[in-house]
DNA sequence: CGCGTATTTGATCTATCTCAAAGGCCGTGG
DNA sequence: CCACGGCCTTTGAGATAGATCAAATACGCG
C-alpha cells in the first residue's frame, strides 16, 4: 500500500457520483486533501477493525466488501466497481472490511476533512446523501435476492447485475468479465461454490449463457435470464 | 386513512430521530408541513405502485416494509417502529410497500416541502444523511443474517433485534411483544412459517426463551441467545 | 514443466420446505 | 352467552434443494 499525489482533473473516475458533485474549482479541494492508495490484488483497503476514520472512492480496479463471522462464514456485501464510493459521514464504517479483486487505485479522505469540506460546499453534503439513497436501494435489491430467490434466480440475478455495472462503470458490453473467484460469488449469492459452478454449467447447458472460459460470460439469452432473475436494475 | 392537523410538540414521536433535529422554533415549521396520517392495522401507508412523492415517520403504532414478488414472494425489509423515518430524498421510495401490523399514526411530508425546509435548515439535511447511515448499517446487518445464518441462527437473531428496538422505542423491556405474525418473522428471515413455528419450540424447549403467548417472548438466557445469534446490535 | 489453487463433477446427507392435519384463539352473529 | 367460522400456530410425515464430502480436471504461475 503507497500513497502518491494525485491529480483528480486527470482522474479516470473524476466523472463517479463523489467527484462529479464539485465543479472544477471545488474539485481542487477535494484534491488536496485526497491521498491515493495503491491496493493489490488480494489485500485489503481496510478491514473490519481498522479505526475506519476515512471515507474512500474506487479510482481503477475492482473489489468487494465483505463481513466475516466468528467462525469463518463469509457474506460479500456489494462488488466494488471504479467510481464507486465507501463510506459513512460522520459515522464510521461498520463491521465490514474491503479488499481488492485486481489491483487498484483508491482514493482515500479523512472523515474531519470531508465534513470541512462539506462546511464549504454544501451541494457536497446533498451528493453524499443521493450516493447513500442510491446505496441503500441496492441493498433491497439484495436482501430481497437472498431472503425470497433460489439458487439459479440468484445467480441470473447476479449476472444481470455485473452486466449493468461493468457497463456503467466501464463501458465494456461484449462480456462480463467475472474478476471474483466462484467462491466470492458463492459468499455474494449466500450458496456454496459448488452449487454456484453446478448452475452456471447447467444454465449453459439451458442455453441462457456461454462461457468462453470461467471468468468470462455471454449471455444468450436475455429475456428469459431476466424473467428468471426478475431484476429490472436500479440505475447505475 | 383519515387527515387530521396534528401538534408536533405534543407528538409522541417528537424524540424521534427525524424530528429531534429541529429545535422548538423549527419544529413548527415540519409540524406546518405535515399531514396526519391514520393507519388501521392491516392496511398499507403506502404501496409499491404508489406515485411516492412522501417521505413518512411512524408516530404510534407498528408496522413492516415488504416487497413481494411477481409470483407472491414476500420479503419484509424491516419492522417499523414509532419514531422510524421511511423515504428518500428526493429520490423516490423504490419497490416497497409500508403495511400496518397494528393501528398507525404516521406523519407524512411532501417530499418537495422537505426540500424546502432543508434549505432553510441546512442541519436538516446532515440528520437525513445520518438517518440514512444508520438505516444502511441495519440492513447490512440483515444481509448478513440473511446469507450466512441459518434458521436457529435467524431467529436468535430477530428477537434480540426485536428486544433492542421496542427497549429503545417504547421503554419496554420485560417481555418481547411480537405484532407481526409466525409468517411475518418467515419472510423477515427468509424461513417458512412451519420452521419458525418449529424453531420457537426447540428454543423454548432449550431453556432459551418462555412463551406465555405465542406473541410473548421472554429471554431466559441471553447470554446464550447472543452467541446464537452473534448480534451485537447497532444502537437504535 | 510441475505445483498449488480454482473449478467442475459425482455421491451422499441434511436442514429446511412442502403438504397435510389438528388444535387453539378470536371475533361475529344468533 | 355460546356456537360457529376463519385464521394462526403447531406438529407430523415425506420430499428436495442445496450442503457437504470427495475426487478428478483445468488453469495460472514460477
Amino acid at each position: 500500500m503507497s500513497m502518491n499525489p494525485i491529480k483528480c482533473h486527470s482522474c479516470s473516475a473524476r466523472a463517479s457520483r463523489l467527484c462529479s458533485s464539485l465543479d472544477e474549482d471545488a474539485i481542487y479541494e477535494l484534491d488536496a486533501i485526497a491521498t491515493r492508495i495503491e491496493v493489490s490484488k488480494g489485500n485489503y483497503i481496510f478491514q473490519e477493525e481498522d479505526p475506519s476514520s476515512y471515507v474512500y472512492n474506487i479510482s481503477t480496479g475492482m473489489g468487494y466488501l465483505e463481513r466475516l463471522s466468528s467462525d469463518g462464514r463469509r457474506q460479500i456485501m456489494a462488488f466494488l466497481f471504479p467510481g464507486d464510493y465507501i463510506g459513512l459521514i460522520p459515522d464510521p464504517i461498520v463491521n465490514v472490511s474491503a479488499g481488492g479483486l485486481t489491483d487498484m487505485s483508491v482514493c482515500r479522505w479523512n472523515i474531519k476533512d470531508i465534513e470541512n469540506l462539506i462546511d464549504k460546499h454544501p451541494e457536497f453534503e446533498h451528493r453524499l446523501r443521493r450516493i447513500g439513497n442510491r446505496v441503500l436501494a441496492t441493498t433491497l435489491d439484495q436482501l430481497f435476492m437472498l431472503g425470497c430467490k433460489d439458487a439459479r434466480e440468484k445467480l441470473a440475478f447476479f449476472l444481470l447485475q455485473m452486466e449493468k455495472r461493468q457497463l456503467v462503470a466501464l463501458g465494456e458490453i461484449e462480456t462480463i468479465h467475472l474478476p471474483m473467484t466462484r467462491g466470492d460469488i458463492a459468499d455474494y449469492l449466500g450458496i456454496t461454490v459448488e452449487t454456484v459452478s453446478r448452475i452456471f454449467t447447467r444454465i449453459k447447458k439451458e442455453g441462457l449463457i456461454e462461457l468462453p472460459d470461467s471468468n468470462e460470460v455471454v449471455i444468450k439469452n436475455r429475456e428469459l435470464l431476466e424473467e428468471i432473475a426478475e431484476y429490472n436494475g436500479i440505475d447505475y
